[in-house]
RNA sequence: GCCCGGGUGGCGAAACUGGUAAACGCAGCGGGCUUAAAACCCGCAGCCGCGAGGCUUGCCGGUUCGACUCCGGCCCCGGGCACCA
């Protein structure tokens, strides 16, 4: 055996044998059971970063740790290869985005295979190849079909320079990022999917998963199921007059129908067609109403602007008062949200409060929470709170919930509303004006307006030599795609230029991977394989990704695809890395980032950054604190130098040891040393041991008490590391016992056979507990420890239970809640006598100053507490 | 602004169910080995104090024999907010 370690040999060698006996090709049927572990898919970026090392390294771990426990485990990957950044990089470059996104998944493959990811090749999907997203298009028809993909106006991001419609990253400070103009909102026609038909079943299913309650909780209040009341607040008549839409008045929702006498004003938004009609012949509202275009549609932006508004001089009447309330016009009511108007309860509602103050409007109260003086001076956060109606007529002394309930039923009664159930979540808009997605598959025809493209004509194949410039869609400008017949009646017709969400595109792969050359979207092999087990990535997709997952799957269920109503049984989501964001403005008023290491940081005393400059050229660049790793942000960081320097097995330590697979953790390379070093040690301490000669097979009974320790703390070991893997998910803490472990070995200074024995075993467990972390060592070290054998074959290692009885324990003596000394007791020794031996030590005697005992609290196998 | 997390030594972290705060490691310091360096080995190490001891888990308060852990309020940092993926 080579006395030093040598990963940069070792690895490659390790890696060979694996892809030569294709030892992680999963079969579709197998007598163990199955364990399908899915690690997100990345977008090719041009190179993995730290966050994808961290994600599968954990896939990893677990793939190997239940082979190990006797499943058939199948590990699969692939590429989410659709999107914007390769329409950027082409931009940049002028390379086509098909190109640069082939080339840069070859690359990454390959900086995968250098970790030694057990990854059942054989099943690889690119979401952009025609295989993969002429699936996205036959779905789509058949969603289209069941009415669940349906057409509809949105409104989107628009740079009035470029002509082009912006990604809500492209939208900085209210301005395209590479024109630097002022974006405006405008409205298209864009297909959407009906998510809201799902709503009930995506919020009611998640209390059946085993994911993190954060998680599901996120998604609940995304969902947003609220039960309230919709009602008409009728127009006045000369509103009636000039609205002329067929309506009886103002449709609202509200979730505080007990509230609905507090009514003093109403809003709706700026798109909303009675602001419209009020804006004919009122210059000073249609120049109001065109300022609320301008800025982009997200909602953290339109949450945080200054709540502005106009009164449109158009009333509707109160339900039951017939009192006219004056409509407003406000920036801050959304026409994508309920009907795009609101009732407005200053008394009640913390933002109607502050429009109100805002513009002198009226304050009723009309809610009273008992012992609470209601003033319209200040907001409180009572006046939100549920109470008793005042001030209300006949629902005076009302509790909500009573109140709530008349308020519905007189509004029935009245024909004017009822009772509704309402979700926060807005159906699903999947049009993007982009080249680089899922072209979708309809033609439009003069004649016989928006035709599906037929099944046998599809994919509708997406052309890979065009190179955007960042005005419009290239297929938009592409006759050779656009021009067409009508599948229906033979016109000439044009094809949709639209390309699908990405979101599309990873909702589904999952189920790809389990039926690769399907001639279908899928066949029965899914059925083996789903549900996932195990489903691992970033915590930034808690809510968008796994929602439309989740919503896709059933729609396959409905449609007889599949047979599985939730996708993923166990769901982790593994925290952020973060490494510092270096950006400056550009002239146009766009921004551009540079890389950490491509600047230099000046810091204050406490180490926090203060500033930087560009190290080419030492001119100022912004700090913009700490942020994920990724590719627009330029702050990524390639392992590459890691895994050339110390070996992919030190890359995979490291990271695994660093923390909690869930914490978020701020990049650092600074102790990747230590994990090299460990590795050293382990591969010294089993060259060390061979050296010495064979150990004898078993030892004798009687082990010295030194030994006996070291297999008491062996099993210990054994039984909390297959905790953490299996249980837990947490790695750091079962890298870190082994550790102890091998520190114990260490102290251990017995040559004798019975020692050497221990030993062996010792080294045996630490190799197969490490193995699922660092794969390549191991295989080496274990071939070496047992000549003719395969680590590739070895089950989990055995707990020795008879190892872990001991005959005394050590308890912690506490006096007052204080740590004041230790008692060594039996095991089974009794409270009583636990509590006797505690009263009598020399720390007890000390500190209780000859005071009695008030009490004495027993922990057993912890502690002791005399209290005095 | 709203929703979800997080904050423990110089640093990454541990303490899993309310029971020894700081395991394991990094950096550091002292020593050994060496002509020297690297590598390796041994030891020290939260803060204050000569010591006995006291103090310490972002800040303020509460519950408890006992709080990193539970409750209330606040500060700071990260993730998401529907067209980044």
């Amino acid at each position: 055996m080579d006395p030093h370690y040598h990963p940069k040999s070792l690895e490659p060698a390790v890696q060979r044998e694996w892809d030569d006996t294709k030892a992680f090709v999963a079969p579709d049927a197998s007598g163990k059971p199955k364990y399908y572990n899915v690690g997100m898919l990345p977008y090719p970026s041009g190179k993995l970063h730290m966050g994808h090392v961290r994600n599968y390294s954990i896939n990893d771990a677990l793939c190997h740790f239940l082979r190990m426990k006797g499943y058939n485990v199948l590990q699969p990957m692939g590429w989410d290869a659709f999107g914007l950044p390769a329409e950027n990089a082409a931009m940049a470059h002028g390379v086509p985005p098909a190109k640069w996104t082939w080339e840069n998944i070859a690359y990454m493959k390959r900086q995968l295979q250098s970790l030694g990811f057990a990854i059942d090749w054989t099943r690889e999907v690119a979401t952009c190849s025609p295989d993969y997203y002429r699936w996205n298009q036959w779905f789509f028809l058949r969603m289209r079909e069941k009415g669940i993909a349906y057409k509809k106006t949105g409104t989107v991001n628009w740079d009035p320079v470029d002509q082009t419609v912006l990604a809500n990253e492209q939208v900085i400070d209210g301005k395209g990022w590479r024109t630097g103009a002022t974006v405006e909102k405008r409205e298209i026609p864009m297909w959407y999917l009906r998510i809201s038909q799902y709503a009930d079943e995506l919020v009611d299913a998640l209390d059946g998963l085993a994911w993190p309650e954060q998680v599901k909780q996120m998604q609940r209040n995304w969902i947003g199921r609220s039960y309230g009341v919709e009602f008409t607040l009728p127009y006045a008549p000369e509103t009636a007059a000039r609205m002329a839409d067929g309506k009886a008045g103002l449709k609202v929702y509200t979730t505080r129908a007990d509230t609905i006498m507090g009514i003093t004003f109403a809003a709706v938004a700026a798109e909303h067609p009675l602001a419209a009609e009020a804006a004919k012949g009122h210059a000073k509202l249609a120049a109001f109403i065109e300022e609320c275009k301008r800025g982009g549609v997200m909602e953290a932006e339109l949450a945080t602007m200054e709540k502005k508004g106009m009164p449109t001089g158009l009333f509707v009447l109160h339900p039951f008062t017939q009192e006219p309330i004056e409509v407003w016009v406000g920036n801050y009511v959304l026409m994508g949200y309920g009907e795009g108007a609101v009732m407005a309860v200053p008394g009640h509602d913390e933002r109607d409060f502050a429009f109100a103050k805002q513009y002198g409007l009226p304050i009723a109260q009309v809610i009273d929470v008992d012992g609470q003086a209601y003033s319209t001076d200040a907001w409180q956060p009572w006046y939100e709170a549920p109470g008793v109606n005042v001030h209300s007529g006949k629902y005076d002394g009302l509790a909500q919930a009573a109140a709530i309930d008349a308020v519905a039923s007189d509004l029935e009664a009245a024909g004017l509303g009822a009772k509704r159930v309402q979700f926060r979540l807005r159906d699903w808009g999947i049009s993007r004006q982009r080249y680089w997605g899922t072209p979708i598959p309809i033609v439009h025809c003069p004649k016989c307006g928006d035709v599906a493209v037929p099944d046998e004509e599809l994919p509708v194949v997406l052309p890979e030599d065009l190179v955007p410039d960042g005005s419009g869609s290239p297929l938009a400008k592409s006759p050779a795609f656009y021009e067409c017949k009508c599948p229906s009646c033979g016109a000439d017709a044009k094809r949709e230029t639209d390309t699908m969400d990405t979101f599309v595109d990873s909702s589904w792969y999952f189920f790809r991977y389990t039926c690769p050359g399907a001639t279908a979207m899928v066949d029965e092999r899914a059925d083996y394989w789903m549900p996932m087990d195990q489903y691992i990535g970033g915590i930034e997709h808690a809510i968008l990704h796994l929602l439309y997952a989740r919503f896709w799957t059933k729609v396959m269920r409905d449609m007889g695809l599949v047979k599985v109503d939730e996708p993923f049984r166990n769901l982790l989501t593994q925290g952020m890395v973060l490494n510092h964001i270096f950006s400056r403005r550009t002239d146009k008023g766009g921004i551009a980032y540079f890389a950490p290491e491509e600047v230099e940081v000046k810091s204050d005393a406490e180490g926090r950054i203060t500033g930087a400059a560009l190290r080419a050229d030492g001119s100022v660049v912004d700090y913009g604190g700490i942020g994920t790793m990724s590719k627009s942000k330029r702050n990524g960081v390639d392992p590459q130098d890691l895994i050339d320097r110390y070996g992919a097995d030190t890359a995979r330590l490291y990271v695994m040891f660093a923390s909690p697979p869930t914490d978020t953790i701020l990049w650092s390379d600074s102790s990747v040393e230590g994990s090299f070093r460990f590795l050293r040690r382990v591969w010294k301490l089993v060259h060390d041991h061979l050296a010495a000669g064979p150990a004898p097979k078993r030892a004798g009974a009687d082990l010295s008490g030194e030994l006996k320790d070291l297999r008491f703390k062996l099993h210990k070991t054994i039984d909390k590391v297959g905790d953490d893997y299996g249980r837990r998910l947490q790695f750091n803490t079962a890298i870190a016992a082994v550790m102890e472990l091998l520190n114990a070995l260490t102290d251990v200074k017995d040559a004798s056979p019975a020692a050497r024995t221990v030993a062996q075993e010792v080294l045996e467990a630490a190799v197969l507990l490490l193995s699922p972390v660092v794969p390549h060592i191991a295989t080496v070290l274990w071939a070496e420890l047992r000549p003719g054998t395969r680590l590739l074959d070895q089950s989990w290692p055995e707990v020795d239970r008879e190892a872990l009885v001991q005959e005394t324990i050590e308890l912690v003596l506490q006096v007052n809640g204080k740590l004041r000394g230790h008692l060594v007791v039996a095991t089974d020794a009794t409270r009583e006598a636990i509590e006797q031996l505690a009263l009598a030590t020399d720390a007890a005697v000390k500190f209780m100053e000859g005071r009695p005992a008030k009490k004495v609290v027993v922990v057993p196998g912890r502690l002791v507490n005399i209290v005095v």
